[in-house]
DNA sequence: CGAAACGTTGACCGTTTTCAATTACAGTGG
DNA sequence: CCACTGTAATTGAAAACGGTCAACGTTTCG
């Protein structure tokens, strides 16, 4: 049988993308910087929205505060990506967000991003493309999860964002935070590739990973 | 300027929905019903995007197949779940989708979804919201999955769905179901919850959970 | 009515998490 | 230019937890 998706009239594979880099604030509307240190508030649940942002450098953490007084993590952003982008459909926050570490954010105002998406046309449906690309790539990361053994999840990993023959992947974090993504501990990562190296699966040199097998 | 979400002043908290039940096929366009039985495909990768889907029951299992010949699973979608939203913006379909069990799926053709968000200005951002909304629900749900211990990532799934005081969460699937979603065997879940009623820390009764602690 | 799937619990085994310790750097300030 | 400090990268050992296998009653649905 001949190779399964010989014909890509389409662009090439974009499974997982590492960074929302080029995203939203892309000329549409007024962008502020805003830096946040360690713990400061960006915004409260139930305030008002004023602004869809973008996190530059740092963490943010958006913490849902429920009615029994307990709380629930709702998501932990990292660097670049954007963050909260229901609120630009509601009214108000529906969780806190807070800096774990000192942060900055690129800020657009609501108004004026729900502005330039009645205005222009295309601005609509690429925010639609935007999100619809980032439930895929969510869908990915989730599908990753659900693979249980650890050399395992990180060959897919690394198969999903290899490139080229032989499939080279770049790593263009640390192991550490690639960890978090992959729900293992950082020391399981280690173990794993070095199991994997062992048995030739994969082979390690600096940022780049080649695979095999 | 039309208020993008404006249709409730400010809903109560929603933070992961069980089904993505009231979508897209809302009246924009023709749907069709297509059934698919065990191990039919119901589109390949590289093939020309023709409609949009909608999965009533059954599970489909989109593919995507690398270059060097392996593959690697992007996502299982169950019953009323949306998928491929994302080949709506591109050309070609990125991943095969094959039918793991007998499934029936609504389509909607990709020219009338297009000229339906073109047209209809709010239809685009009624899209874009619907996104938006499973990006954050994604998000929630891989943060929940970071939990490692099993009784603490039900009690939060469990919060994150309970409503009222005492906070009940009504259980509208299967534990089994339920066990997919948290990452879990329904074994540990069964356990899991056998612990978090022997502590007091839930009540269950039924098709519903009463919280406590 | 019977088969298939769900619900539930027990025992055992394997993997990961934890905890700990060590090396390697990169940035900082003296 | 060099200790100094904090983080990343590794590896080891022991404990804990969840997965797997097994068994069985119950519910569901064709």
């Amino acid at each position: 049988m001949p190779e399964a998706g010989s014909k890509r009239a389409d662009s090439p594979p974009p499974i997982l993308s590492s960074a929302w880099s080029d995203e939203w604030p892309q000329g549409l509307g007024r962008t502020r910087l805003r830096h946040l240190h360690a713990g400061e508030v960006l915004f409260r649940q139930g305030e008002a929205v004023a602004a869809l942002y973008r996190l530059r450098t740092g963490r943010i953490r958006l913490v849902r505060n429920l009615e029994d007084g307990t709380s629930v993590v709702l998501h932990v952003a990292n660097a670049n990506e954007t963050f909260a982008e229901a609120s630009a459909f509601a009214d108000s926050y529906h969780c806190d967000a807070l800096a774990d570490v000192a942060s900055d954010v690129v800020s657009m105002p609501r108004s004026e991003f729900l502005a330039a998406l009645a205005s222009d046309r295309d601005a609509a449906l690429g925010f639609a493309r935007l999100l619809a690309g980032q439930v895929r790539d969510l869908r990915a990361r989730a599908e990753l999860r659900s693979i249980r053994a650890a050399p395992e999840r990180i060959m897919a990993w690394l198969r999903m964002r290899a490139t080229g023959n032989p499939p080279i992947a770049a790593i263009d974090r640390t192991w550490t935070e690639i960890a978090a993504e992959l729900g293992l501990t950082r020391e399981a990562v280690y173990r794993a590739l070095a199991v994997l190296e062992r048995d030739r699966r994969i082979l390690r040199s600096g940022a780049s990973v080649t695979l095999g097998r």
